[in-house]
DNA sequence: TTTACTATACTGGTCTGACCATATGTCCTA
DNA sequence: TAGGACATATGGTCAGACCAGTATAGTAAA
């Protein structure tokens, strides 16, 4: 005896395959004007609710956009922020925590050995600019935060790999939502905190001079510098 | 005059955020349960079709678990394809791929490092078994298609680091769909076959002696011997 | 008292039809 | 031709209904 599979997917979600081949089979290109939502309800056979299920998730992961009066269109850029949901996931796994550490050592070691050799003067600039914040900020959890930031920002920006820098903006702050408490440690003792700016002045200088190997290594020691003082908190 | 931001933001996504803060403040752990949508619709004052619009974004990246008759949940455990949406995303980008087989490079040449030092016997038997696949497949696509993504599977496994590992493998998924024409490349000459075989043999063997340095060569060799394939075509 | 069953309330899943504000296109007028 | 008024189409939101399951309390049987 032969069972076929019982199709027990919620009908949003068959919706959402379907786009997806659609998607897959070229048949939706960027850009590309999605038939109103009261058409396809007709089209596919469910209600205007489940489809505006599937959209909503849609929508969510920065796939498609829906604008009112206008209509549904795929997404021409992929947002900045595309990875953002994946912070949420990041807040309630509470073991995950050396993991994403580890994870983001992992590309922003490798990152800023791409850095090294690509960045441009306007992404040295910036990364310039992020260190001067760090030293008239001294003592300012808040300020300092923001810089630290900046500069791992932009030196995920000096990779010139939009993807691997969307990804590492969005496991950095997943990780400063989780460890917002290091920046405190760091900021509140005079010597950890020019220890802190030292780190990050090794690593633009390794920029500036593209010493691809130097910027591995600085990173390193910054990134493990870091981690000791999150996880010993 | 002083103007206050108009609330642009559509229901559901206001939803979203509330849910978002309250995880934040860990009012919702995991494996909470909501409270049922009826109750939630008289509290935050708004319709069930927008909530349920919430609920379907959420549940798709993977935070939020709907059960029929029993309740709305936070996710004990994140899903293993909580990454898939993102491949959606991927698919859509035409311009990313050569981004994307980076981002790949970069995880699984530091992966592999990991995993040389880390790797269980088990991991190894796995490896090892998706070799002898690849031996016995040899011209057959579809077969040395999967053995392929199980040898790249099972070293992100070795790495210990469920994140990493769930990263790649969505990495790596979305690589497979848009260059499957590569591997067809690959099989069909007998000479770039043995060649392709006998790298991930190189791999394993650095693999069981521990050795990281050489884990990471091969497996840069491997992935760069493979780019040039991919883009070549 | 314990077990088994049943009725009931409750849950999420789905559908229908309505109304709104906005965007667009049309046609008529000045 | 330019401008304005209107009709139409769109997504956003809501209310209410029904269904198929689950959970639970209450009852009957052991």
């Amino acid at each position: 005896m032969k069972f076929n599979p019982v199709n027990d997917k919620k009908i949003y979600q068959q919706i959402i395959e379907q786009i997806k081949k659609m998607i897959y089979n070229g048949d939706l290109k960027k850009g590309a004007k999605l038939p109103s939502e009261r058409k396809l309800t007709k089209e596919l056979n469910v209600s205007r609710s489940s489809l505006r299920e599937a959209f909503s998730a849609l929508e969510m992961i920065g796939l498609i956009e829906c604008r009112p009066g206008e209509g549904t269109f795929i997404k021409e850029k992929v947002s900045d922020n595309f990875l953002e949901p994946l912070s949420l996931l990041f807040m309630v796994e509470e073991d995950v925590n050396e993991d994403l550490i580890e994870l983001r050592k992992m590309l922003e070691v490798s990152g800023v050995k791409l850095a090294a050799s690509r960045a441009t003067e306007e992404d040295l600039q910036r990364i310039k600019n992020s260190i001067r914040q760090m030293e008239v900020n001294k003592g300012d959890v808040q300020k300092s935060g923001i810089a630290d930031r900046d500069f791992h920002y932009a030196v995920a920006m000096a990779t010139q790999n939009t993807l691997v820098s969307k990804f590492l903006n969005s496991i950095s702050e997943a990780i400063d939502i989780y460890f917002a408490n290091a920046m405190q440690r760091i900021v509140n003792n005079e010597s950890r905190n020019e220890e802190f700016i030292a780190q990050h002045r090794h690593i633009y200088k390794a920029l500036v001079n593209r010493d691809q190997e130097l910027a591995e290594t600085t990173m390193l020691e910054h990134l493990t510098w870091s981690k000791n003082l999150i996880i010993n908190s």
